[in-house]
DNA sequence: TTCTAATATTGAAGCGGTTCAATTATTTGG
DNA sequence: CCAAATAATTGAACCGCTTCAATATTAGAA
């Protein structure tokens, strides 16, 4: 493999000159420039990437935790996020890597593996998805200066930077779009567990009650654990919600796998979708547009977030900019047929 | 951020000593090892991965060429393959790197793309995948004696690794179940293009019929050509199927978004999957499993072929052995409520 | 105790680039 | 035509690790 060596050699100029025409092509005098040129392309030289990233102590390489997870199917979610991503890091030249660290290992080690992929200079910046509340990983990568951009936002006083689909407003407006259908018995099956965002969906619905003039019930509300096996979860809530001496006629699921196990509850109680009770969904999956009737979604526009975030990112790593940014996109409720009018 | 001489100092050994306890611990004196290990811990040394990359000559860092598309939405195929790579990734201590190179290039820039990324040093292995007729990137990276194992075959003549899943067995399969149905007239909706796997699809169909005794009948065979809207595409062939004098009574769609055009196609007919035509779907998506009825189809082991290819890579860069390895998986054909008999 | 063989440790020489102060070449203006 | 200003080029020093021949230490055998 040829070195910047061999091409000022060849060239008959010195390395650093040849350096230059790679990096600084301005600084070098045309006709050099194009010797120097002719030459690289002459015997196909490719600068070594390693090399590189040692001695400018950068990698034009963004990383994204990618959730390790033994149920593969359960991550489709980001297949979005990830094109938005990778057409980003595309178009301004850098490099992806997706690093995963495994899910069940204690804090300490966490924290642990996080700094090593820091500090090992492999990166010049993370992508954090899913932010816990109290999340340590934010904590800790502010504390080390690092570049990092969250999809999510926290509860963390912290100023750093982000990029969030507002589920509050997506929720709300389910909401008021099932109240304008007449709907005042409107059940939420949410999930719980330590996600900030479980907490803006779920805000979004009592908002949008409030909003609608529509008292709470407390009895329509189910937050469940996270599990394996949403769908069976989401199935089982949603006909224990049928059951209720006073049930109700619509359902906001803030979760696609939930959603799925929703709709299966309502058939498998012997009600149809539409038309018994009118479902909502939060994240549209490709099931959802699909689906037999089509459902009636919140679509997050996940590709534009990805290519945000990797946007944001980038620029923190050329630029340095003092501020941090901050972003909120708003979701899109998309209507099909699994709402109907009560009369 | 402290140096291994930091370390070295120290510890009061020499920075080779330092080396050893991180790469060959065997080497150095037990009292030694842990005096090392203590200083390591206690100034927080993370060995600086450019620079060790760059000495070995090696990055322990593979890449998956990934689909770039502007349709996000088509590849959700890839969430499974990625996940049993990165599994498989993640426990061999190796990072991912995620290439995604322009579609409509001229060949000449793509291979040369191709080029830069192996031998600019940052990588030791490249995973391809949905090989095309003649591939010339399979010819690129055989000359280059680079690394690389391919999801999928080829028409080539070259010896190179690759996993594929044996399409033309699961088609057979479906074939073959269909004729139990006593089915006679099935349709065939495959692709076209230049992928070598339409190929291997379509044996299977031929085979099965073959060695069910059934006559072809080529107005029972549509391959689509690759299009942005697949389930249009879909959707059309399969009414124009309908329309034909004598229609098909079953249907095998070689594609998950052409089946679900397929599927839309049958109730845009105003037939009902299941009772009045019987549909197969090869790749098995959360759409299949969820619609209404379930759609039977052929599930390719995605996950399990990722884990495959990864594992197969990784010991090609740390064993180099001598012969290069193939593995066919089994698809599996789950029966679900699409297909009935026909009495 | 001495000699040999095995074991541990050392540190200079890479790996292949970038950077920047110093040097040399070229322009410009008087 | 010359000095000063500007542009272009040079190459040593450095980025932080691994490698390996050379050297030092220890253990074992005689």
């Amino acid at each position: 493999m040829p070195t910047i060596n061999d091409v000022a050699k060849k060239a008959g100029v010195s390395l650093g000159t040849v350096s230059n025409v790679l990096n600084n092509p301005g600084k070098v005098k045309v006709e050099t420039r194009e010797r120097v040129l002719g030459v690289i392309r002459e015997i196909d030289f490719i600068p070594n990437l390693n090399a590189r990233n040692l001695s400018r102590l950068r990698t034009d390489t963004i990383t994204l935790i990618y959730p390790f997870s033994k149920r593969p199917r359960k991550e489709h979610y980001y297949s979005d996020l990830l094109a938005g991503i990778i057409e980003t890091c595309f178009t301004k030249n850098f490099k992806l890597v997706l690093s995963s660290l495994p899910e069940a290992v204690s804090q300490e080690e966490n924290l642990r593996a996080y700094a090593k992929l820091v500090d090992s200079g492999a990166v010049d910046g993370v992508i954090l998805t899913r932010p816990e509340v109290d999340d340590p990983i934010i904590q800790l990568l502010t504390e080390k200066k690092q570049n990092f951009v969250v999809f999510g936002r926290s509860n963390l006083s912290m100023d750093f930077s982000w990029v969030d689909v507002d589920a509050t407003l997506g929720i709300e407006q389910a909401v008021r779009y099932l109240s304008k259908l007449n709907h005042s018995r409107i059940a939420y099956i949410g999930t719980s567990g330590n996600y900030v965002f479980s907490h803006h969906r779920f805000e979004g619905y009592k908002k949008g009650l409030l909003e609608e003039g529509i008292q709470i019930d407390f009895d329509l509300i189910v937050h469940t654990l996270e599990s394996d096996d949403e769908i069976d979860t989401g199935s089982n809530q949603m006909i224990k919600l049928l059951q209720l001496p006073n049930p109700p006629k619509a359902v906001i699921v803030a979760g696609s796998q939930l959603a799925i196990g929703a709709v299966k509850g309502v058939e498998k109680f012997g009600y149809e979708v539409g038309k018994d009770i009118s479902v909502i969904c939060f994240d549209d999956a490709d099931w959802s547009l699909h689906y037999n009737p089509p459902i009636t979604a919140i679509r997050q526009p996940l590709y534009d977030a990805g290519k945000m975030i990797a946007s944001m990112l980038i620029e923190c790593i050329l630029d340095k900019p003092s501020e941090k940014s901050q972003m909120l996109l708003e979701p899109e409720l998309i209507i099909r047929e699994s709402c109907c009018k009560i009369e």
